[in-house]
DNA sequence: CTTGAGTTGTGAAATATTACACAGCGTGAA
DNA sequence: TTCACGCTGTGTAATATTTCACAACTCAAG
């Protein structure tokens, strides 16, 4: 009788905690864990176990009642759900300081995307290789992201370029970008824009950091 | 008969975009624009104009009919709500590449925040001047914490390392963390914790660049 | 087998967040 | 003055998201 799940659209919070869940049932994975209970997973996203099971629904995921759910099963369907078939190519844009940072942030183990290109628009960086990847000048993008099919693009310019890169970006046929910049970018395609306000997230600590006290 | 606004606890949600808007409304200052309507505002978070406008009420700032908004007056009424009176202090902890990335990212001109300590706990890096701030051993924590009443911090430490990190900020008295470190932070204490998770962040971009094609 | 403790799946309630819609006001033009 | 227009402030409706609560189920022990 249960069951229902199917397509429904899923949401973007959703979507975010499936993608933190899969992080952590990795870890239980590596530790031998088999089986997993809502409520320890509710755990490390601050929510409740209702909420999990909820989330896991809507991937298809059954547990079983008192043995709670697989962990193998569990990392298959979520990224049966988050991944493609093939592991996505992404670009990272702007390679200042903040932008080899990220290369480095990204460049563990990841069984699920590459950073399979950098661009810039200093010449004295195009040509280089910058943390194994080689670096390619901004004119070249359309090219190589139709050549290398990346979808995704990180975006780590100054703000006061974030809005034409980012329009070149989607020119160039890039389908999602995460920003960096501290500006919102807009569009009128149909594109998955998500800005990671480091400032306001800091600014927003900060307030919050009084009202705790 | 209008004129509520006094003090309801302000949601998350619009203290992001309260910070949003300030910066925002810092470059029209700075292109001399004097006012400025909520359907202009609105368009740089995505959203509506009566959004602004609700926004804008809890801060207890009223615009005019048919004139729109101050913007002087609007960044110091938002200013009066997100800032202390005082420029706050802020700790980075965790001078790896990312650190440092951080450190460049938030060192531009703030007028309402200071990165004025950064610590690690590597010997070779402690004692030495990093983008112009003096590096110390995590076991000098709480001492400066306490000297320079920092409130809030940022954690870019590698993820093993983000629970005990957290744990110790905490024990110190920061009352705020930043954390970049994709882990969840927990803790039973009244302290303010956001995790920007930029791993979620791009996976979520990655789902969503194939559901917008 | 039967019972009891503990878990899942999910309808329904509760909250949180956003959008609508309009009265009231200020401004400029006639 | 009077009117029309456009904007603010806000009650209310609409959505979105989370939580509650409980029937159905599994397992283990007696």
């Amino acid at each position: 009788m249960y069951m229902a799940a199917i397509k429904q659209k899923i949401s973007e919070k959703t979507v975010e905690r499936l993608s933190v869940y899969r992080r952590h049932l990795k870890e239980l994975q590596k530790n031998g864990k088999a089986r997993v209970y809502s409520h320890e997973l509710s755990q490390i996203v601050s929510g409740t176990a209702a909420q999990v099971r909820r989330d896991l629904m809507q991937v298809g995921c059954s547990g079983c009642s008192s043995k709670g759910y697989e962990v193998d099963l569990l990392i298959n369907e979520i990224g049966e759900l988050l991944d493609y078939s093939e592991k996505q190519n992404v670009a990272l844009i702007g390679v200042g300081n903040l932008g080899r940072a990220l290369l480095g942030f990204f460049s563990g183990s990841r069984d699920n995307f590459d950073i399979v290109a950098v661009f810039d628009n200093d010449p004295d960086k195009c040509g280089r290789i910058i943390c194994g990847r080689r670096c390619y000048h901004m004119n070249q993008l359309e090219e190589i992201v139709r050549a290398q099919k990346i979808s995704t693009a990180i975006l780590a310019v100054p703000a006061e370029a974030a809005e034409k890169t980012a329009q070149a970006l989607i020119e160039a046929g890039i389908k999602a970008i995460l920003n960096f910049a501290p500006r919102h970018i807009t569009t009128n395609r149909k594109v998955f824009i998500q800005t990671l306000d480091m400032t306001m997230a800091l600014e927003k600590a900060i307030y919050f950091s009084r009202k705790n006290s």
